[in-house]
Parts: C-alpha cells; structure tokens; sequence
DNA sequence: CGTAGGGTTGAGGTTAATCAAGTATGGTGG
DNA sequence: CCACCATACTTGATTAACCTCAACCCTACG
C-alpha cells in the first residue's frame, strides 16, 4: 500500500472528467496495492470496508460452491470497479475476487468515500451508474444461466465481447480470448469439458476457427443467428 | 395515473424519515398508478423513462425465453422498488414486469428525478443502497441456479424468507407462501413438475408438511442442516 | 354443477456434469 | 537449447439432475 500517480484513477469511468477539487479529495483518501498473479483480494464472508477500482491487470470475481465448482460473476479489467456495493450493503464481501495477472488496484476505504458522497452528488450519480451496470450484468447472467444452453451463451458472449471492443462482426474476423478457457467456461456457468466440446462443435460446423485464444469467425450469420429474438 | 396520499412513500425504505422539504419534492414528481391482477407493469425492451415503488400489491420482475419459460428476478413487495437502475443505466427495460394481484404503483419519472438526486445527496444514498440490494440479490440468485441443486435452492429460499419475516426457524414453525407455488418454482430456476416433486421429497424423508400454501417445519436440524457453509 | 387455474404424478428424454485418461503448451532450470 | 514440469486443454464413456410431455386431480368460484 503506497502513494501513486493520479493518472490511473482519472481514466476510470468513476472518476473521469470531476473538478480538480473533487479529484483531489479522491485521490486523498485512496491508496494504491500491487498483487501478484492468482492472489486473492479478498474473499467471501471477508469484512469489507471498502472497494476497488483496477489500474492495470485482470480481477476474477466469482462465488464457489462447498464442492469447490466456481461460478465467474465477472472479469474486471482497468478502468472498472468492483464491491462498490459492499459499501451500503451489508458489511462483507458477497464474493471472491482474485487477481489473474500482476495487478494494480486503487483501494477506496468505505467511511471517507461515504463522506465524500454525501459532500458531492457528482460522485454520487457516477456510483449508481457503475451499480446499475453491474446489476444489469447480473440480471444479464440469470438469464444466459437459467434461460439459454451452453452454446448459446457462448455465441452471445463473443457477439458482446466483440461489440464492446468495436471488433465488426463478419467472416474472417478474429476474437481473442483475454483469459484462459478454463476462466471463460466458469464465467458462462459451465465446465472446461463442456466449453471445449461446445466449441469443437462449432467448429465441426464450419462457423468458427479456433487456435489457441484465437477464435476466427467462419460463418457470422450461422453463428448469430440464434440470438434473433 | 393521478395524485396521492403522500403515506404510502413515507413507508419506503427508499423516502423514510426524509426532511419535509425533501420529501414534498419526490411527493410533486411522484404518481399514482392502479393496476389490475396480472397486468403487464412493462416488458423487456420498453422504453424506460421511470422506476416503480410498490404501495400495495406484489409485482413479479422476471426474464423471459424465446421458448417461453420464465425466470423471476424478485418479488417485489410493498414499500420495495424496482427498475431503479433504468434511471442510469440504458434506456430500456431489462426485464419484464407483471402485477400479481391488484397493485398501487407509484411512479417515479426517470428526469426530474434525477435532478433531485443533483441537488440532494441523502436520497442519493438511498438510492445506491436500494441499488445495492438489488445487486445483492441478483448475485445469490446466479449462486443459487448455478451452484446448487433445486432441493438446496427451495431450503435456502424457505429459511431467508422466514428470516427476514421474522418468524423464528425451529420445529413447528408454519411458513406461508405469498404466491402460488408456479411462480416460487420460476424464482427457483425451475419448473412446477420438479418443484412439486421436491418438496413431496422433503415430506417424505419427515422435514417438513405442506398443506396448501402452508408448509410446516417438522425437522429444522435436518432441513436446514446442508445450509451449513 | 361445470369450468379454469393451480397443482400433482408418471414415463421418458436430454443436456450437461462427472470421472478418467490422455495431449498440447509454455515457462524454467540445467 | 533441450528436458522437464505444471498447467491448460481435449476427448471419451458414463451418470444424474432436471426438463418435457401428457394425463389427471383438486378446489374455489361463478
């Protein structure tokens, strides 16, 4: 835990574009940590007393079952933030987060940041609108998890992963996995056995070409056309 | 839609014990809105300009397949909100809401409300903390469809709601449903076939007695034994 | 008394998990 | 640079949980 450049906390959606002043005040009660690959952050049940923002690096957040099976809630990249929440709700962590490369988190302890809010609505509507993105991702999850099979939430997974990126959707163009299958397989609520086989599929059907993170679109129409409603 | 008795938002969790001045201001932007059993509050992809607090009735928030089954997202009750995070996130609804008996809605238009939030950051905390147990909720229920099997879900759902009722959890004890049971399987993440035969299962092995909508505790160390993390 | 909505039961099928045994792959130290 | 090891990933066989379909029951209510 130690000082650091401001510049990684005023790229973050939180915090982009806020008086210096407000900023100021951010960067006052904020702290940087550094850890290391598939170290934990923190994990369920863990007292919380505040939260993160990522600076460089991937966090894994997910929830485990006694049996050890492992459900992805979501993977934070720089720029986002996670267990905003736990600083009105309740006073643990709901989840596990762990780092899946070297990391740099912003550290935002609950009881400043609360009084920082209560000063400045600005910093106010910025958390909503992060909560609201991460309810709406969850609500997301339910329904890929309890609605659709495996197939289709990974066709809809790459069609969202590869809108976000700006990547155009069209035969020949290449998604590259940003973690592991193993991580992918737990986030889309399956196993790495199933997700292989699911992709072997497609693949036998002539709609993608994978090698490696590599994941080529062959047949664009094909392979989005389930996700008509 | 028309005005009203300013009672029922002094019950919200969301409004209460707010400054008269405050509370006069939600008051002028608020309305009333009646609905009838099994009416269509709005659908997946409507247009979002507001949320909802709920006066009376239970409203069923849920996602929707293409093949038409359902998953319920939350029973929302009296004094709860929902659609909340619409007013930051996007501009559509993200699921389905339906009335399940006759209801007072009172709706909350998503600008001026918003420019409340602007000047007053105590019902913006409020707001981040309605927020964040939606979020709360929503990450129990990808655990719950994702890590554990329906038996686990149904004792889980039995034993939280008659926490939060405030009815104490040992032998003898009569819990009630609120809804039918078709609606609780769909909350569960399953169908009513498989519902029922769960809790005939429970009956059998002597845990519990369903009469109705009543189901009576008769073993609360065997049923709520597997709870145990 | 008849109907509709809610609920139950049985038989059968299907998806996806589990178990077991491999095959790459990439980084590390010799 | 190569051998080695760990981790990631794949493949096949089996199993199990749960869904689907179809029929039926029950009871509240007009």
């Amino acid at each position: 835990m130690s000082s650091f450049p401001a510049e990684t906390l005023r790229k973050t959606p939180l915090f982009a574009n806020l008086s210096p002043e407000d900023f100021a005040r951010i960067a006052r009660i904020a702290s940087l940590k550094r850890h290391s690959k598939k170290e934990s952050v923190f994990r369920e049940g863990d007292r919380a007393d505040g939260f993160y923002v990522v600076a460089a690096g991937t966090v894994k957040v997910f929830k485990l079952s006694e049996e050890g099976k492992e459900q992805v809630l979501h993977i934070v990249g720089p720029g986002q933030s996670f267990a905003e929440a736990t600083i009105f709700e309740g006073g643990v962590y709901p989840a596990h987060a762990e780092t899946l490369d070297d990391c740099e988190l912003v550290y935002l302890p609950k009881r400043p940041f609360i009084e920082l809010i209560e000063k400045d609505p600005r910093i106010a509507l910025r958390m909503m609108a992060s909560l609201s993105r991460w309810l709406k991702r969850m609500i997301d999850l339910v329904d890929s998890i309890s609605l659709r099979d495996v197939e289709t939430r990974l066709v809809r997974f790459v069609s969202e992963e590869m809108k976000s990126r700006g990547i155009p959707i069209r035969d020949g163009a290449v998604y590259e996995l940003d973690v592991t299958k193993n991580v992918l397989a737990s986030r889309l609520g399956t196993v790495p056995e199933t997700f292989s086989r699911t992709l072997k599929k497609l693949q036998e059907e002539g709609k993608i070409r994978v090698k490696g993170r590599q994941i080529r679109i062959l047949d664009a129409d094909g392979l989005f056309s389930m996700l008509e409603s």
